[in-house]
DNA sequence: TTTAAAATATGATATTTGTCATACTTTAAG
DNA sequence: CTTAAAGTATGACAAATATCATATTTTAAA
């Protein structure tokens, strides 16, 4: 069983607060999994008995709608936790979690985090604003949502996948989506995306080679979103 | 000055965990005030040094898109609290808030409320499943927006409108929105959405007269939805 | 009360976006 | 390696929505 006191996660999160006694609690309490590419650490609907700590890859946070689709809600990436909000509501999930990558994962028992949530106040306090953060930047999200237009929201998708996770040594968007996911980003149909990606791939303000896209202008998208 | 004994939002809000000397003390620090329909309590970016209780009254919270509208993120009504997510990120405010009919609030300032946030951990428990309540909506209202067409969240909305702010005694929708502030709540442009309101009016699902609007048919609107 | 301004309503039209069909390409299973 | 399945791409068309113009009604100011 590995330490928490290393561990990435402790360096970006809420946990940072935690003192060394209940980073030693949560590491004897904890559980690690392995979550392949494809794969749900939780399902919408699903009672959460604990917080996930996302140790490696990442992750979307989706809800199925009325029509069908998936719509994307969130990327979260190492060093973010899960759950935080159903627990404090005490309510089941309200979105699903599935691997974008292979993750590592680590579970801590609710038991566990609101006695750690009671004791620590500034932990507590680091939750509470990781959810503000995450209410603002979801209310946000709808006004974009309500507002733009789809070509808006796919040059801004483009430009805030870079920008969170970066690029690999040829210059690509590191992270992978399926035109299916990208389009469930920015709520599209997947034609409607592959269409507009075809059409800044022709304007030169990104390059396509295969799965890979590569951002060649971004002052042009920044224009445009 | 009034005391906080007996208020409306004592019964709603988060504020029902405080203890009677932490309501002497909030009665004797907090400002009243009255706000005109129309006027604004608060604007986007504006920094929050506290509080608001809307003691009698709704408004709108909502923030300006890059495209010169107005998005409508929700609406707030007596009972409730405004800006504590600012409070809490200590951020400045991400909405406006504007009376959509004469309102009456207290202001209270962010150090009494931070005061009772450390003393008294159903208050802040409180405040907390709120601001979680509120990323729920947000994320649901933001699948919504991205995935339903804007006659479905015409129905949705008035049939939120009704059920949130009940009717008049002729049975109209009591809450009085005019036609740009209706598109403003679902995302859309004031004309697609006087011309839906047409179609659900010939259809017999609502009735129009002036800027009344009744539900006729619930039945319909909520299959629409 | 009169009158100008704002809000509501509707038509005509353009633009955006979705849907369906189909072809091509990549991926993964046998 | 071969082949089926999934993913990507594009065209044709339909539906949804925005925009602009203009008429009508309501509201509020003079």
């Amino acid at each position: 069983m590995s330490k928490c006191e290393q561990c990435i996660v402790r360096q970006f999160s809420s946990i940072k607060a935690l003192t060394k006694d209940q980073l030693v609690q949560m590491a004897n309490c904890k559980t690690s999994y392995t979550i392949k590419k494809g794969e749900p650490i939780f399902e919408e609907g699903e009672t959460l008995n604990g917080v996930y700590c996302i140790k490696d890859g990442v992750c979307k946070l989706s809800k199925l709608s009325s029509n069908g689709k998936d719509q994307i809600v969130k990327l979260v990436k190492a060093g973010e936790l899960l759950g935080q909000r159903s627990m404090i509501s005490e309510e089941s999930a309200n979105l699903s979690a599935v691997a974008l990558e292979d993750m590592e994962v680590c579970f801590v028992p609710k038991s566990e985090i609101l006695q750690f949530f009671n004791q620590n106040n500034d932990f507590s306090m680091n939750v509470m604003k990781t959810i503000c953060g995450d209410l603002k930047e979801a209310d946000d999200h709808m006004v974009d949502m309500a507002q733009k237009t789809v070509k808006q929201r796919l040059a801004e998708t483009l430009l805030y996948l870079e920008a969170t996770f970066g690029k690999n040594e040829d210059g690509s968007i590191r992270i992978q989506l399926s035109r299916e996911e990208l389009a469930g980003m920015i709520g599209t149909a997947t034609e409607s995306c592959i269409r507009l990606l075809s059409e800044f791939n022709k304007a030169k303000s990104i390059e396509l080679q295969g799965k890979k896209i590569f951002i060649k202008d971004k002052k042009v998208l920044q224009k445009i979103s």
